[in-house]
DNA sequence: CTATGTGAATTTATTCACAGCA
DNA sequence: TGCTGTGAATAAATTCACATAG
């Protein structure tokens, strides 16, 4: 079934797959078999054995799969396999919460740029990263950053959206709850907290 | 096909059509169509008619959906026609960010309590609402609590979901990147901020 | 004449069960 | 023998097309 068309759903569980092995390379393993991994993961070992299947053989049988060798392939088929620059807008209490957040080493990305449009924190430094005013939006094109995050209060994120598109940004995570209108070459995810949490009490007895 | 089972797909969208409503109604409308609807949230006017005739006859042909009275039929379904009081665990730059989020109300949620292990922090008010040591997790269950949102850093998760679960918690919203174990009658919604971004440059040209 | 509501058709995703290889 | 890899079977979700109601 090998390099034909690859579900939505095994794209979005391929990230997990890769924490999992990270967690379980931290841990000293080298190897690990597909209802090993399920358990770290909470999915079914047949399930991650198809997901694998849509692109090559990664595993032994008999013995399982090479974890360093698993994950690097997990990273070239998502293109994380070159450090990806990616540009956070907003340095409020998301922004900061994001900025602080280590888990993205993982994956390869390496937040290179800051935009904020309060003067009081433009200049100062966040992880090594000078947070600039909103209006050098424009300059990322240059700098080879070409992700972004916006973290900015829902007011203004379309103004934000429109500046990161006309800098030539190609991928945008939104946290702002408002949908947000680019040309559709453009790839957009929005997580808004409130819809997820809204879908709790559903499930609660 | 009314009232028989209910897509797990339809569930995840219909808090993105209460937030679209609720936008429409502030913007003063009273009513809307399937397809006015469908370019607010960007899904398919098949699909949410689709969605709404799982539960019932909410449109009127010819005219389209009352939005006071779609709003008040799906936060029934969803089980937040009453305010629903969650706590919120770790007052960080994560905790800080939701505990200011305003989109909350939409759904009828209310964080009435919060907490936090650093002393510095506990005592304090946020938002009205006093930030309480991680200790006294366990009187929630009293309170008449029945949400929670874990926003602790990774290593903490997996005490703070104990906690919760001995306090009587139904439902948890965790924000750390660590799957956390707990009784399977107790809902857990994940939200990994790297594995949304770990999928964007898959989509990227 | 308009926009809903829904069976039927189609597409997509999951699960199974087992052949094939180390 | 043990675990992968994958066709075939099943289940779930989406899309279509149109009858139906206001």
């Amino acid at each position: 079934m090998r390099y034909s068309k690859i579900p939505n759903e095994t794209v979005r569980r391929l990230p997990v797959y890769l924490r999992g092995l990270a967690l379980m390379s931290r841990q000293g393993l080298s190897s690990v078999s597909s209802s090993k991994l399920a358990d770290f993961v909470s999915v079914n070992p047949w399930q991650i054995r198809k997901d694998f299947s849509y692109f090559g053989d990664f595993g032994t049988r008999g013995v399982g799969y090479n974890i360093e060798n698993l994950a690097r392939q997990i990273k070239k088929i998502l293109k994380l396999d070159t450090t990806r620059k990616t540009a956070l807008v907003g340095v409020g209490n998301l922004g900061s919460a994001i900025m602080a957040y280590t888990g993205f080493g993982t994956y390869g990305f390496q937040i290179t740029a800051a935009f904020d449009n309060d003067p009081a924190k433009i200049g100062r430094k966040m992880n090594d990263v000078a947070i600039e005013s909103i209006s050098m939006l424009d300059t990322l094109g240059k700098r080879q950053v070409d992700m972004a995050i916006i973290a900015v209060p829902e007011q203004a994120a379309q103004d934000v959206a429109n500046a990161l598109v006309r800098a030539g940004i190609k991928g945008i995570l939104n946290f702002s709850p408002r949908r947000i209108v680019v040309p559709k070459k453009i790839k957009v995810i929005t997580i808004d907290i409130a819809t997820d949490l809204a879908r709790l009490p559903y499930y609660i007895p």
